[in-house]
DNA sequence: AATTAGTGTATTGTATACAGAATACTGAAT
DNA sequence: ATTCAGTATTCTGTATACAATACACTAATT
């Protein structure tokens, strides 16, 4: 039995990589019409799709305005910050036991983020899913699918940063203590870490987005 | 400026008011077309109230298969109580100074939810009530957002114990403890008695679940 | 009697149509 | 030149239409 899938899937998709690519920057609307005959299918389902990239904060949307990709904006970093450095010290405690067994797929998705030199996307990519290794022995199925969504967030302010600075990777010297963490101590210690590095990092951006103007006003 | 509001809105709360009310119980079937004549609007905002309350977890959908709500199952209460009990103690130990001006709107609420007899749908109104204003001064507004969202989870648990078990409010001697931690501790003690406490509420009605079959099959 | 094939209806997912609001554009007045 | 009013156009939100799929029911077969 093949499940087949709805267009709204497809095109949220389509959209989000669009927004990751960089087409679609911060504040830049985003037009159903526009995207129906872009994509071959109806407003419906690109409607059905942009109100969820919306209710996932991916976007923003009023009454009778319509949708535009969300401004970036410190404040928004630092709250979904913080949710996502508790939400996923949490998923690594509940993992028993230790994911030991992954700590080699997790050194070789650094091994590619090291060797990658251009691609922002790309590099997000193997970003996320190194935190998919790591938390993949978590049996909280519905924490991993809250962290999946909310880290849509921090990936946009990280791709602006990586485009803006044109450095790539910030985050394998991170990944080294926290699997050195979880090697030597276990998940216990292995969250510490995580949430240690994970508020230097994201203050890190913060900063940056406070100190770029603009970053949420192009059009 | 009167900001007017979308229908799916009022539609969405709409349904939920029916989930809540018993009306709609879990297992059952949501057809749009009977919403939308029911509601005297047409299918298209009707689904997109749908599909929010999909992605929110409320209900279930397949391709071609349309809404249901979700079914009770112990699984999910657990893993959404994991992670509730994560971020409300998250927002409790973000929010400085601590609530102390709050206590007593707080102790007015539990008053109410005494002398509720027979409401379930009023008594989990002011359940939610109490949780919001405990975390009002938590300044960080995503997770407030996010809290509500995953609160309707536990919400629906609570409501089928209530109406199976007959008994009301078992949640106004866990404030209390809260409460006196807060009073006398501030924020992470009381963070750390609302863990606590959480747990053996979810664990408590987690065992209901268990042991009542057919919780979540009534069509 | 139980199970399966066939047929009809209901319901879903998607497309299109329409009314009203918001934005862009034009031109005149300061 | 700039600002403001008025108009035209675009776009959004909602309603309706349509084709395809899933479900329910009947009837036939084992």
């Amino acid at each position: 039995m093949i499940a087949r899938a709805p267009l709204r899937d497809e095109v949220c998709r389509q959209i989000l990589d669009r927004i990751h690519r960089g087409d679609l920057p911060p504040g830049s609307r985003v037009r159903d019409g526009d995207l129906a005959s872009q994509l071959g299918v109806s407003r419906t389902p690109i409607r059905e799709a942009l109100l969820h990239l919306a209710r996932d904060g991916v976007l923003d949307t009023a009454m009778g305005r319509g949708f535009r990709v969300r401004p970036l904006d410190a404040a928004e970093l630092r709250e979904v910050g913080d949710i996502l450095g508790s939400l996923e010290s949490l998923a690594l405690r509940l993992s028993s036991p230790p994911p030991q067994d992954r700590l080699e797929q997790l050194r070789q998705v650094d091994r590619r983020l090291e060797q990658i030199r251009g691609d922002v996307s790309r590099c997000l990519d193997l970003e996320d899913e190194w935190h998919r290794i790591l938390l993949e022995a978590c049996p909280n199925r519905r924490l991993l699918d809250l962290i999946a969504s909310l880290r849509q967030v921090p990936r946009r302010y990280l791709a602006a940063y990586m485009r803006d600075a044109g450095r790539l990777s910030l985050s394998t010297l991170p990944h080294q203590k926290i699997l050195q963490a979880l090697e030597a101590n276990g998940c216990d210690s292995a969250a510490a870490v995580f949430e240690q590095q994970w508020r230097r990092g994201v203050a890190e951006l913060e900063a940056w987005v406070a100190r770029t103007p603009g970053t949420g006003r192009t059009a």
